[in-house]
DNA sequence: AAATAATTGTGTCAACAAGACACAATAATA
DNA sequence: TATTATTGTGTCTTGTTGACACAATTATTT
């Protein structure tokens, strides 16, 4: 975003981004504070004349988590013609004194909205040219958002929930190695319910995407979980070839 | 089309259709036939500069279809930044003589998916500016498709089959009052495979979305089978809530 | 060292859903 | 009137989901 140069992006087309990671048994998503309103935001690109749009996401991906290798889906298309009207950025532009660009800034956009799935831990949060902080809030933490960002973390949220009941979710955003109760906060976490232990347990290990590996995972104050790990292969497959049930 | 201004759209933002029917227990598509290179295509257009993309769309569908009222969906966007290099309506406009809007059309679009379910009777198909046939096709009869149509097409019915498990399919799609085979192999089109008179009819019904009328539907050299309507307060109720299983 | 607190590992039973399956009834046609 | 095609309907079996309890283990407290 330093060398921004409108002429190497599409005009009308932005990404936005809901990126997911899991914390202290708590569903986060990583905001921008933007420098001169204050507002959060998610965090959002644009589409270089040459890219793709799911490209182009990864590189915002990158710049905003410093991660490549990232799990992320398209969901929707935000397309409300009044929806940039409001969009602050170009607040800070003028603020900021550089009026340049505050044309394009203040074209209309319609967004494509992402979400992203990550490893809480491996993440340096990065803001971008806008914003001057990048945080992670969790789902309650958060009040407001800037232009339809929030509807399109609803969206975002309403649409993992569903990929949740015909897919596996967890790699990518858990640890390697991690416990049976961890997984299960996760899925307690994007359902928003809680789920019983042992049926629970049951259910995900007839999908056969889990190795159970020796004990450990010492540290609480009770007995010892077993530690699994996600069996990439069947993972995969399961991924393509979708389960059926419901949670 | 015939008045069209480029001024009055977005750059780069194109919406393709994929318009599903249903006639004589086969799945079918609406296509164009294109004026010169008599390759077939989606419907598809472009979003006016004050226009949402489902706006855009519905106005595309009642061009195709003289309907109004289509259940309409977005399911994917397409930005391979080569896929619209083959755009086959640039030659159109080059053969036409008019090289007016030859540039315009062959600038690189970003095309949203976007896929409609209707009553194949109640469809008058009309061609557009660049295409000289409007007309159903079944699955079966389609062997190609410009650019990446195909790919459209096959994304489309992928979330089609995805969305049977877990919504009700069939209002706008089929006359108002249909008998329960027609619905049966209304899935059984869509999904590919055969299911269970019984166990479809038990399930179904489980859903509580039709109403059963009283017998009729004489005319063929059997049985005469019960109508049923959708019971529209419940079926959209479903809609929203969605199902869990799957079939 | 022993008791305590927290949390894990595990299995059964009942309720419900899904899959397999067969025969009587009826509308048109021969 | 018999035939053909197809509908309407119910049961049994099998698999899946949901509810539920107790013994084992780890760190902490006494």
């Amino acid at each position: 975003m330093h060398q921004f140069d409108f002429k190497d992006y599409l005009n009308h087309i932005s990404l936005d981004c809901v990126i997911f990671g899991f914390h202290e048994t708590r569903l986060k998503v990583l905001l921008l504070q933007m420098k001169y309103t204050k507002e959060c935001a998610l965090p959002g690109g644009f589409v270089k004349n040459d890219e793709t749009l799911e490209a182009a996401a990864i590189r915002v991906l990158n710049e905003r988590t410093g991660l490549s290798n990232i799990f992320l889906q398209q969901f929707y298309v935000f397309s409300d013609p009044n929806r940039s009207e409001l969009n602050p950025a170009t607040k800070d532009l003028e603020k900021s004194g550089s009026g340049k660009g505050l044309g394009w800034f203040s074209q209309r956009f319609i967004s494509v909205g992402f979400y992203a799935l990550v490893d809480y831990e491996k993440v340096t949060p990065a803001p971008d040219f806008f914003s001057d902080h990048c945080e992670w809030k969790a789902l309650e933490e958060i009040d407001s958002l800037m232009m339809d960002h929030w509807q399109i973390l609803e969206k975002a949220l309403e649409t993992l929930r569903l990929h949740l009941s015909y897919q596996p979710i967890g790699y990518n955003l858990l640890p390697e190695k991690f416990t049976m109760p961890q997984l299960q906060k996760l899925y307690e976490t994007i359902l928003g319910k809680k789920l019983d232990r042992r049926n629970f347990q049951r259910k995900i290990l007839s999908y056969k995407i889990l190795n159970k590996l020796e004990e450990r995972k010492t540290g609480g104050a009770y007995k010892a979980p077993y530690l699994y790990e996600f069996n990439v292969r069947n993972y995969n497959r399961a991924l393509k070839e979708g389960f059926s049930g419901s949670w």
